[in-house]
Formats: C-alpha cells, sequence, structure tokens
DNA sequence: CTGAAAGCGCTTACAG
DNA sequence: CTGAAAGCGCTTACAG
C-alpha cells in the first residue's frame, strides 16, 4: 500500500502537495493542472489508498465521535436485526450524533474468532447479540477490555439488557387457560440460548399449574417453513392428541405455520389458539391472517438500552456486572383474541 | 476527552507505562498492582475514552482493512436492507475479510447533509442505495472524492449496479396475457425514484400492446397497511371494473393486499391473479397463503456487485460512469400459477 | 519495573 | 505555487 511519503518520492514533490491534490484542494491552492495529472498518475501507477485512520487522527470533528460495533449472528436471526438497528439509530440520533455503527457479523459460536474484540483498535465498544452458550463462555473468561453490552443475555460479569423469559412463557399459558382451552403445543426450534428454554419449560410449567394438558413439543428449524412443517404434523395428530392452543418460539414459526393451518383448512382461532412470541416486524404480525397474537419483545428499546448502558460504560458511570430488564408486552390478535 | 499523555502527567508515569496498562499488557511487563491502580484511577477521573484512529494507524493488521460505508434510507425499506448486507457479507468473506461495514442510515433526500461524505475521513469507499432525485443530484454535483458505487440508480457520472426496469415492468404483463386475463390494475406507492414510474409505465404500456385492458393504478403507503388498503378498495370497485389481475409494486404491497383479499373472501389466483415485485425475503414470499408470484429482484447478487465494482473502483480498475446490468428472474407461485 | 524516542500516515499552518 | 516542520494519540522496541 502507498503512501503520500512515496508519491512524494515518485512524483519528486512534496508530501504537502500530494496531499493538497488528493484532498481535493489544487484549486483554491492554485496548484497548477500539470502538478495535479502528475500526483493522479502516481496514485493510480503506485496504488495509492489513502490511510482512513490516519485521516481521521488530524480531524477534529472525528475526535468527539466513537464507534460502536453491532455483533449479530448471520443466521435466521439476521431479519431482526434491522428493529435492533433502528433502535440504535433512535438512540444516537437523540443524543445528536457523534457515533458510528459498525457491523460485525459473525457465526454463532465463533465468537472466540472475532480478532477485532481482542485487538482494540477497531471499536470503543461492542453490542454482543445472539451469543451462544459457547460464547458466553468464551466472554466470561476472555473478558475483552472494551466496553461490552449483551444483548438479551445473562452474564455474572458483563452489563446486560434483558427480557423476563420465565414472564414470555408465562403469558400465554395464562391466556389460554382464561380462554378454556384444554390442550396446549408447543411450536419452538434448537434452543439456541438459555432463554428459549426457560420459555417453553415456564409455558409448560404453568399450563400444569392452570390444569391445561399439554400436548406435544416441537422442534422445527427457526424459520417459516419450519413453522410450516410443524403445522402440518399438528394437524395429522389423532383427535384426541389434537392441542386446541399453541404457543410459537418466534414470529417466523408462527406466520410459517399459519400457512400450514390453511393448507389444512383448520380454522383460527375457533380450532386452535395461536400466541407466537413476537420479535419479528409489527406490521407482518398485524397483517397476517389471521393477525398474530405476540407476546411482543421490544427489540428497538432493548437497543435503545443497550446504547445507554454502552455510554455508561464508557463513561465509567456503571460498572459491571448490571442488568436492565426490560417489560414484554401481551398484544392480542386474531390468532387469539381478546374476547373469543 | 482526556489522553495518554495526560494520565501520565496526572499519575507522575510516563506515557509508555500508561498505555502498557491500558493495553491490558501489565502482568508480562510485571507492573505492579500499585501503579495499575494510579492509572485505572486516573482513567476513571479523567474520563480517558482511547481514540481509535491512533490505535489503529499503529495496528499493522488494520492497514490491509478498508470501511465500506452503506448508506440506507431509514425509512419503509429498512427491511430490505438485511439481503443486501447478506451479499455483501458474502462477497466480503469470499475474499477472505479486510473489511469492515459501517451503516449508515439516512434520510431520504437528505443525503448532502451526510458530512462523513466530504469529509474523507471516515471511510474508504461508500454504497448509496436508495438515493432519491434530490441526492442524486446533488451527487452529480457535489462529487465527492471517494470511490462511490450507486445501487439501483442509473447516473452519467457514479458506477451503478442495476436492474432492468422495465423488464420488471413488461414480464407480468407477459404472464397475465398468456393467461388470458382481460384487465389489469397496479398496486404502488409513491414513486421515489425513477426506476418506479418506469416499472408501472412498462406494466400498463405492454398490456396496452398486448390487448389487456388496464383498471385502476392505485397508490397507497409502501407499506403492509397500505396494500391491504389497496385491495379493499380494488374490492369495492363495481363488478366491470374490477381487475382480474393485479401488479404489486413491493412485496410490503402483495402481503398486505392477500390480508385485504382475505378480508372479502376474494379468491387467489381464480378471482385475481397476482405478481409483485420481489424485493423481500424469499421466505416470506413462498410461505404467503398463497404463496407470491414475483419478479424477483437480486438483492445479495447485486450487494456482491456493488461490493466488486467498488473493489475495481479503489484499485483503479475501472473508470467512472459503469453501468452493471443484473438479470430479473420470473419466479411464479400460487397467486400466479405456472399452468393456471 | 519504567521511561525517552521513534514512528504509524496524514494535514495544516507557516514560511518562502 | 511549493516545501519543511509540527503534531494528531498511540504503541513498541530499546535502553536502563
Amino acid at each position: 500500500m502507498a503512501t503520500i511519503k512515496e508519491l512524494a518520492a515518485y512524483t519528486g514533490l512534496s508530501p504537502s502537495t500530494v496531499s493538497i491534490v488528493l484532498g481535493g484542494k489544487a484549486q483554491q491552492r492554485k496548484i497548477p493542472e500539470n502538478t495535479q495529472r502528475r500526483v493522479q498518475e502516481a496514485a493510480q501507477a503506485l496504488g495509492y489508498r489513502p490511510n482512513i485512520s490516519a485521516r481521521r487522527l488530524r480531524d477534529p470533528e472525528a475526535k468527539e465521535s466513537m464507534v460502536v460495533a453491532v455483533f449479530w449472528a448471520e443466521d435466521f436471526r439476521a431479519p431482526m436485526m434491522v428493529r435492533f438497528l433502528r433502535g440504535l439509530r433512535r438512540a444516537i440520533q437523540a443524543q445528536g450524533g457523534g457515533c458510528e455503527v459498525l457491523i460485525h457479523p459473525y457465526t454463532c459460536g465463533r465468537l472466540r474468532e472475532e480478532r477485532s474484540l481482542i485487538s482494540l483498535s477497531m471499536f470503543n465498544a461492542a453490542v454482543i447479540c445472539n451469543a451462544s452458550a459457547e460464547d458466553l463462555a468464551w466472554l466470561e473468561q476472555a473478558k475483552p477490555l472494551l466496553p461490552i453490552v449483551l444483548y438479551n443475555r445473562r452474564s455474572d460479569s458483563y452489563c446486560t439488557v434483558n427480557v423476563d423469559d420465565a414472564r414470555i412463557g408465562a403469558l400465554p399459558a395464562e391466556v389460554f387457560s382464561a380462554h378454556r382451552r384444554r390442550r396446549a403445543a408447543v411450536l419452538t426450534a434448537d434452543e439456541v440460548f438459555y432463554g428459549m428454554r426457560v420459555r417453553t419449560d415456564r409455558f409448560l410449567a404453568r399450563c400444569g399449574e392452570l390444569g391445561l394438558a399439554v400436548g406435544p413439543v416441537l422442534r422445527q428449524e427457526n424459520s417459516m417453513r419450519g413453522g410450516c412443517e410443524g403445522a402440518l404434523a399438528l394437524c395429522a395428530l389423532p383427535g384426541d392428541e389434537r392441542p386446541d392452543c399453541l404457543f410459537c418460539a418466534s414470529d417466523a414459526l408462527a406466520l410459517g405455520a399459519l400457512r400450514g393451518f390453511h393448507q389444512r383448512g383448520l380454522c383460527l382461532p375457533q380450532a386452535l389458539e395461536l400466541i407466537a412470541v413476537g420479535n419479528g416486524e409489527r406490521e407482518a404480525e398485524e397483517y397476517a391472517w389471521p393477525s398474530l397474537a405476540v407476546v411482543s419483545v421490544p427489540i428497538e428499546e432493548m437497543a435503545v438500552e443497550c446504547f445507554y448502558l454502552l455510554r455508561r460504560l464508557v463513561r465509567g458511570e456503571v460498572r459491571p456486572p448490571f442488568s436492565r430488564p426490560m417489560e414484554v408486552r401481551y398484544l392480542p390478535g386474531e390468532s387469539c383474541p381478546e374476547s373469543p
């Protein structure tokens, strides 16, 4: 990678002149066309690429601004990143900017391979989302030296922003019970983090407490396809094993399940009430047919809190571990209406 | 913002020692606990925040890596960013990494306010997505000095990656005509860029060429809500004005329309065939009920091409303007099956 | 155990 | 019109 110094040597000009031309200030500094051309040709010939860090180091405006990395799993959870970034953006704008967002997609379970978390020279702080148990274990031991907030995970040594997973599981059970449903089923996916298990377990336990029978707990790929297959499997059950209410672990599963139920002519909510964990776009839930009843995960608000927590961490105003709990809300929908 | 030098002055230590402690190398350099504490306390007291640019400037690994900014509109198009980032990530991984992605949400029409495009000290190159006519006009005149690729826009002075908007409009007309449909309608939204108008105009023109009557051209908010309202409006038309085929300008509009048609008990594809511009997640199209027939916009592949073009631009291997055309594909679905 | 010095690549007064 | 010098904030040999 050529530097300005090298271009200077190559052209026989000084670094100052080269810098002026490359910075687009030739006009105001009255550099003749000819000199400009020499510089441009040299840049082309030597493959010059400006060093952004060096430029930034000199830029007084840039000094105030900090860089926050968002680690997000590059799997079925990718679409949820939109909601998170929306919240993050909101928080940054609310403080008048001054924060750049660096996206770091990563493979779940391989957070340890992300050198940037160790090198300390890529960003000021990081929000780590979607961490697996392995990733968390590594974090507990590696202890990166920069401010970190974990999104929707528990930790004894980091700052975290959390939802109450037990509540997410209990709520649907209570609604189903109030609606006098008799047999509940669960449509979920591989438990990529501990909270998912808590949701399912707590749903089942609460059903038990309320006298609801619990039908099958189906585990499918966390996608619409998985949801659709799950629904078809439920419809294939013999009549007495068929549930009349269903807890879906994600919007994707639920939306796919709607298709499966349509295919089989099963009528919601009459034959089956459905409540999903609302982790997708609200509009997709509302304009589904039937619209989805959800226990809504406030992803945008959680992103805002992640940012605030990070800021307090950077300023030394909070010391980890610290957990910021967030409320989940139950939003009825046609798949499980308020007054059935 | 305190610097290491200031911490050194404050503690009476040298900048070297402070740096060693702050870099987490106290152990290996045998700095006594006590000195460490002094440094940490000073950092706390003075509100020290490391300057990432300065660190990066010294990091030999970081030197190779470049920073690409993605400008994306923070409006109804936000969800499409997921597909774009997926493609970008794929391209970066294919070349073995060495590229950071900076997300720059912006307000459409206000690109001119993005100082980072002028300052040159924030990133090496940029992909500008969703630019409005105003934004494009500004770009043509302001001519930022860094490598820029425009996503899905036309330009006389920039490199661009494009789909054939005329083809996107013509294709559905041809399918409807082959299916012997008689009256076509359009459900679209405000034309936030020129290509959208081309799609609609070309659809209408092609219908005319093929002898298809054209019913109303409805303009709604580009969202599921808008789509739903559009569908309800279509159903409210008197019988002889009601279309039997519909071209939707986006997946969001189409998915919302499906709900509207369900509400009115309109049967797809019998009563009405529907083809959408496929700009959303493929899975949402396939698992809709009925599944959507789409003219698919290859967003991921376009992102890959944006990256390649940017790389060639950075290396001086291509000179703007240059347009990379991308193929669109027609994917039948239940809303407009191959053999009706 | 700690410090003085050099240098990463760049830009900007300042001087000529 | 162009160049020599200083300095942005940091880390790392090197010396003691």
